[in-house]
DNA sequence: TTGAAAGCGCTAACAC
DNA sequence: GTGTTAGCGCTTTCAA
């Protein structure tokens, strides 16, 4: 342990209580002992202990940012290293927004990955005594196991109807809706559909689900063999494309529910001389920043991650600090990127 | 605060030494009483406070990782997140691969992001008490303000000379000269570089070596007007090749130091009708997942996120143990993957 | 084999 | 306005 209280104590030649009245600005304290101990402070370049202080029943300043389906599971192999599903960009750069903020306002950011079990969350939150935490993309089975935490809990990108949690999100669905009715309104029919697997109170059924209205809409029937779940990596998009593509030769359009599998659609189809959008076209979720650079640019339903992580950490820390929030579920605006990936039939 | 030592000691009708005891496998407890204790600490889901446990000094198992670089200064405003610099796969993939092995050695990761000053990651330290710290990417100024702190503290992608730290990374320099000298082989002579700023002891300053060490090698100059350096991201190589290409229309082949930048130079590229690689070829740097997935695919020099993730944690861990580690600089292995974006001239 | 008690660094109630 | 002190939850020495 380096410089204690008692050290700023000694050396200001005052108790160990008029140091914390000073570093806390509590009680009254003459100007003059108080610029004696900040010299020392200073001087000894004093820190205070965030696990005492934490012992004595202050709040521990810690965030804990739990990202549940983070990579693969088997990625603790390190022979496995080559298959790493590292390479979806939303989880870092929702952590940068969350970190940002939370850092600002004087926390620090405890970052919980997928390798821990559901149960074992609990575990960490009670040990590190967390003030609160986010969870993106929470599964059902995570959350019944935090129902009866008591610390406050928001949730990105979940569908659950437990009232215990804030969430903040945004409306898939009608994401999904608008992606399929842009391909509908331009004279496409046969329209296949790529998207994660679909869980319960994911984003993924919420697309899907809007990717159905749009259809029954138009009195269009939803077939079995234009839809195909896969993992929402780069893989998934290039193997979900090739399925479907044989599954119906009539297919004139995609809607891909995450860029990340676009890119992987983009390669599939280059290999096989489709052109898009002259043969097929593709409308895709999320707009990430490389969507634009694709050739032919990816149109696409635009989400601010930078929002997400933002407006949760803003919950989060409000609720923390006890203030009454109003709204349990903040639902943030998407809309419709047009750009060269679709073509008029 | 939920329930403490004491509690289990009252239901397991031991004193709170034992309960310490039993669930740090000290002293010599009869078979009975352990099996008391750990029936009362199961029924009351008992989990001791790190922050007690720390206070009696013991380690936090709290492992600091520090991103200096991660997104735009300016981040905090919000208005600005449109240009939110985000993109860059890197900090993502690595932090995974931290986490991932960390959690499994018993660590929890404490993300430090860019906001953060170089004075005030002294304080964190500090404060929260860390058993050791990762730094991604350090700038030298960072790095002086941290050599008299005692923790140990390894560098990923740093070229310092100061002794204190442990470094992991690649051979930057050799992975610019292999880039280059590929180029060179296949008759190109005119080879634009497109790299970051370069910055001391940074990577791009020794993939800037490698590239003139190979021209220098067949006798080529290096001029000026071949070299742009760029912000890391999209928009850096998407602006870097235009101003390139108008310096000088004799260019046949780019060498950029991040496969990130190639992204904007493959779009910059398409808009100008130039054809890769039948216009101008193209070596990058990383072997991002996504590059196999560009349309030509990218020849790039691989190197591991995971592995650079893996072996500082692993190396951190040893060195928390104090454990005697030999090298004090691990060098991971690098090599060309050749595809498409390049011909023979 | 188990327990009593000191003490880690800090805050806050209370006394002066 | 400042100091004394109890106590947060835990580990560990020492005694029994």
């Amino acid at each position: 342990m380096g410089v204690t209280i008692k050290d700023v104590a000694k050396e200001a030649k005052v108790s160990i209580a008029t140091v914390s009245y000073v570093i806390n600005n509590k009680g009254n304290v003459t100007d003059e002992t108080q610029e004696k101990v900040l010299k020392a402070v200073k001087k000894l370049g004093y820190q205070p202990n965030l696990s005492a202080r934490n012992l004595v029943g202050q709040k521990s300043n810690l965030i804990g940012v739990l990202i549940p389906n983070w990579g693969n599971a088997d990625r603790l192999s390190e022979s496995s290293h080559d298959n790493f599903n590292f390479d979806n960009p939303f989880y870092g750069n929702i952590l940068n927004s969350i970190e940002t903020l939370s850092t600002k306002e004087g926390y620090s950011i405890l970052l919980i990955g997928s390798t821990i079990t559901a149960d074992k969350v609990k575990n960490v939150i009670l040990q590190r005594d967390l003030d609160g935490l986010i969870i993106i993309g929470a599964l059902p089975k995570l959350i019944d196991n935090l129902s009866e935490i008591k610390i406050p809990i928001v949730l990105i990108d979940s569908y659950t109807k437990q009232e215990e949690f804030y969430k903040v999100g945004i409306d898939d669905e009608y994401g999904g809706y608008i992606a399929t009715k842009h391909l509908l309104d331009l004279g496409h029919k046969e329209i296949g559909l790529i998207s994660g697997e679909l869980i319960e109170d994911g984003v993924d059924m919420e697309r899907f689900k809007g990717y159905k209205k749009a259809l029954l809409e138009r009195n269009l029937p939803i077939k079995e063999e234009n839809i195909c779940n896969v993992g929402v990596s780069m893989e998934g998009g290039y193997y979900g494309i090739e399925k479907l593509l044989k599954q119906n030769q009539q297919l004139t359009a995609i809607f891909s529910t995450a860029d990340i599998m676009s890119m992987g659609i983009y390669k599939k189809l280059n290999e096989l001389k489709y052109k898009i959008p002259e043969d097929i076209s593709i409308v895709s979720f999320d707009n990430f920043p490389y969507t634009e650079f694709l050739h032919p640019s990816l149109s696409t339903v635009s989400q601010s991650v930078f929002l997400k992580g933002r407006r949760a950490t803003e919950l989060l820390i409000d609720l923390i600090a006890g203030d009454r929030v109003d709204k349990q579920t903040l639902t943030l605006p998407i809309k419709l990127i047009k750009r060269d990936s679709v073509k008029r039939l």
